[in-house]
DNA sequence: GTGAGTTTAATACAAGTGTTTTAAACGTAT
DNA sequence: ATACGTTTAAAACACTTGTATTAAACTCAC
């Protein structure tokens, strides 16, 4: 019996975390079925169990997965050159968030299903946070940082890292309101950008607008 | 056997809308279970059947209640008297939906569910939509026109719309990778009242800015 | 080629789910 | 008080779920 961590390719294991990844991302990880899996993944009803100990241990073995293939969720095409200027690297981060949160495509599953683990949060969440989100979030708040300028507090900052991240996720997981609200609205690829332009420009007249107010106040 | 849709107040059928209407929005549809709810309303098991119908039944009579009840989710206290500015009214508007939002108290359930509906959708969200959402959306949206100016277009309003209300919801369903974020995180009234003013001038900022844009343009 | 170890396949099992059935308790008009 | 419709109560049923069991098929060194 199989048993342990390291990654032997017997072809299934892949299939089912990769089926596993779909699905969870999918469904949620009470939804999803084991037999729902093993059918994706043109595997037996057993396997998750030979592979995997349980249901519990194939949800662990695919976050664990996730973060490996962290690149995907954290690309370093996200903050453009370090050299470019705060306004280039807001309007790319969001960009770059917007397009994986809204693409249709189908291997996707890596950041519908850290955005499941955000609404719907298993112990899993924990290493999810540290491993994946607090490096977003702290790229987004040095971006916000040198917008703000140097007189500023941690909070004003906070704050403004999540009300960037929350435009840009709410498009993810309210589409189906907005679909409903304004059925006219898609999400293709050019409504993305004009999405991710608002957003920019939303905000970063916003932090703009704050970092003037702190200043005039230390005055 | 009791059927159809007239309240009889039968006392059960009350306890049983109420216990289903906090289970479904803490667990959601498929993870909550009758047996759970009956527990809660201290009724029979087959209550609900009786009732009901039958568990969908018992869902759409849960909605049907909430709407019915929609003063709840749709206060006239949330804009103020009519004759407010937009900037206080917009300050009304946010208050109260992130007090709604983020109040721990036992009643709330509603907004919770609905919220919970807004991210994973039933058949049931079209009417949500169209007798909750809808409503609140066009207030919001008002309010924003007001303050954008009279030159401007319907997707700029409808933009910076869904930027106001995505940061409050954000708060609600991603509360627990804020927390582990920032562990020092609360969520009392006076954090609640802080969040308020931050999304609120964050907001106002980032539209006046907006309006200023659009009326340089088309001078 | 053989045989031990590994993987796949098919089925069975136990627990939990929504639902149904059956009967008992209750309320109320006559 | 009685009879009838309504409501509650308890148990059973059918189904799905995750998991365990068992045997068959395969792999590959010797």
């Amino acid at each position: 019996m199989k048993t342990g961590t390291e990654a032997s390719s017997s072809g299934t294991e892949q299939r089912l975390l990769e089926a596993a990844g779909e699905v969870f991302a999918e469904y949620g990880y009470r939804a999803a079925t084991v037999r729902q899996i093993c059918e994706k993944a043109k595997a037996n009803l057993a396997s998750v169990n030979y592979y995997f100990g349980d249901k519990d241990g194939l949800y662990l073995a695919v976050l664990r997965y996730l973060h490996t293939n962290a690149t995907d969720i954290y690309p370093p095409s996200l903050g453009l050159q370090p050299g470019a200027n705060a306004e280039d690297r807001l309007h790319a981060f969001i960009r770059s968030l917007l397009h994986r949160l809204l693409s249709e495509g189908r291997p996707n599953w890596h950041i519908k299903l850290a955005a499941r683990e955000l609404i719907e949060p298993t112990p899993a969440l924990d290493v999810i946070v540290d491993e994946a989100i607090r490096p977003l979030s702290q790229e987004l708040e040095s971006i916000i940082v040198e917008l703000l300028g140097l007189e500023t507090n941690d909070e004003i900052v906070r704050l403004c890292m999540l009300s960037v991240v929350s435009q840009c996720g709410f498009y993810h997981h309210s589409r189906a309101v907005i679909s409903r609200l304004y059925p006219a609205q898609n999400f293709g690829a050019a409504d993305i950008e004009r999405l991710a332009r608002h957003v920019t420009q939303f905000s970063l007249s916003a932090i703009k607008s704050l970092s003037m107010k702190t200043k005039a106040e230390t005055e």
